[in-house]
DNA sequence: ATAGGGTTAG
């Protein structure tokens, strides 16, 4: 092993088989020392940089900022050369102090005046502060730059820079300049890279350019990533301006390069189309899965129970229902829910209310939702009894009533002209801060004055103004017709009002 | 091997 003498500039760190280009097991023992000894000083004056504000130290190597003069200095003072780790701890140091205006003297110490090759990561560092701090320009000059630092760029840096361009808009079109030269650069384009640019398309929602970008891999002869398939349908099925139509297209031509979706896969799309209204596709894409030999789970059969459901196809619905049980799903509370709600569109309350006894016998328990939308259905269907029995058995089982609850049970002793447990259901409701609906409000108003109850309209008046509740006209015009002229307002009714302006 | 993905409300 050759040893380096201390006097001459020995390249100690040209790269030449391995990747690393210090070991420290391979330099003499008190070059190593110097080296050191040098960090160690540097660490130092930069801890009193930081503590002493603007005062500098006399040792000033003029020409050059501080901490770069210090960095020269220290080794200067232990007769060794700068190693990259100092000129990393330097940058990082210029990086995290915001003395930016510091970091191109130092490059250009670092390109002219050194020697050694500069590790990537060192420059790769900058490269992704620079992106981050919205300085995407010095970002990619860096990268253009970066031979001249006697450094070889690999794929990494030219991710990276692919990356930073891609969070923003207006420095894609960048992109296929900095692919074009990086070759000239001799980077290898790698699958790596065509997932960072995927994956930051997809981020930023370009997905044309994304499933462009996929048929470009296709052409270079790249097998078919599974994964960015994925990515892009999962992108695909967040967009909010994607149709059913534009996605099913993409689906489709991704089916035809050979994709074969995996369960996630066919959640994603089947929870996209279910949520665009377009159950029946879903129920296409559930039938294709089926095909495709793969056991779609509990879940996308529950989503595409509440497509048929929203859809009103009643009949596919049964089927559907029946098909999960034939396959030796068991349901859960989520799909028996979809399916109870189901029942109640089409009125047949009775069924769900035998669904509900059959979940308990099965020990699926009822929740929340299962409870509510029973209140609801018994609501619209006039049965309060059932209701109130429902609303009862929640307490008993220990299924808490939620803000809807109370909202439908309200509504629906309204609807019914009960004004009186109205009220008594309507204090409990403000006793826990759950507020009605404001159009409940004035139906309630509204039906006091109907049975001539006044002075109690009025007082519930008040006391909603004070909440910040604005009376709609409905409730105004009851209360003006029904009381004449001697309404009992007081000042605060009407400075609460105008206080919400 | 595991979790997460899914439900109601005018």
């Amino acid at each position: 092993m050759v040893r380096h003498p201390l006097s001459k500039r020995a390249n100690k760190y040209l790269r030449k088989f391995k990747k690393w280009p210090h070991s420290p097991y391979k330099t003499s023992w008190h070059h190593n020392f110097g080296e050191q000894q040098a960090i160690q000083n540097l660490k130092q004056a930069t801890l009193e940089m930081g503590s002493s504000q603007q005062h500098q130290p006399q040792t000033r190597n003029l020409p050059y900022p501080f901490l770069l003069s210090t960095l020269l200095d220290s080794f200067k003072a232990y007769n060794c050369d700068p190693t990259p780790k100092a000129y990393y701890f330097v940058i990082k140091t210029l990086t995290n102090t915001s003395q930016l205006q510091d970091i191109p003297p130092v490059l250009d110490h670092l390109e002219h005046l050194e020697k050694f090759e500069t590790p990537e990561s060192i420059l790769v560092y900058l490269i992704r502060f620079y992106g981050l701090a919205d300085r995407v320009q010095d970002a990619v000059d860096l990268f253009f730059r970066i031979p001249r630092f006697r450094c070889t760029p690999t794929v990494c840096s030219l991710n990276l820079v692919l990356s930073l361009l891609c969070r923003k808009k207006d420095c894609l079109k960048m992109v296929p300049e900095i692919l074009l030269k990086s070759q000239h650069m001799n980077i290898r384009v790698e699958e790596s890279t065509f997932r960072v640019l995927i994956k930051a398309l997809c981020r930023i929602k370009r997905l044309g350019y994304a499933t462009e970008m996929l048929n470009c891999m296709i052409e270079d002869g790249y097998g078919l990533d599974e994964t960015i398939c994925s990515l892009i349908i999962s992108s695909l099925c967040e967009q909010k301006d994607m149709t059913s139509v534009e996605a099913l297209v993409v689906w489709r031509d991704m089916r035809k390069l050979g994709f074969c979706p995996g369960v996630m896969d066919y959640t994603n799309i089947i929870r996209f189309l279910v949520k665009e209204g377009k159950g029946m596709d879903a129920l296409d894409i559930l039938n294709q899965q089926k095909q495709d030999g793969i056991k779609p789970d509990v879940v996308c059969y529950t989503m595409v129970l509440s497509g048929m459901v929203a859809e009103g196809e009643y009949v596919k619905l049964d089927a559907l229902f029946d098909e999960i049980l034939v396959f030796g799903l068991v349901p859960d509370v989520y799909t028996y829910n979809v399916y109870i709600n189901g029942l109640c569109k089409q009125n047949n309350v009775d069924e769900a209310l035998k669904i509900v006894a059959s979940m308990e016998e099965l020990e699926c328990k009822p929740n929340v939702v299962t409870c509510n939308t029973l209140l609801g259905a018994l609501c619209v269907a006039g049965d309060l009894g059932k209701a109130r029995e429902v609303m009862k058995e929640m307490g008993w089982k220990g299924v808490g009533l939620n803000l809807h609850s109370y909202r439908i049970m309200l509504d629906g002793l309204v609807g019914k002209g009960e004004i009186g447990e109205a009220c008594v259901l309507l204090q409990e409701m403000l006793e826990k801060c759950f507020f009605p609906r404001s159009s409940t409000f004035d139906n309630i108003i509204f039906l006091m004055c109907q049975k001539g109850l006044i002075s109690e309209a009025t007082e519930l008046t008040n006391k909603i103004v004070a909440k910040s509740f604005v009376p709609g006209a409905r409730a105004w015009e009851a209360l003006l017709l029904k009381s004449g002229s001697k309404l009992g307002y007081s000042e605060s009714t009407f400075s609460g009002l105008l206080a919400q302006n």
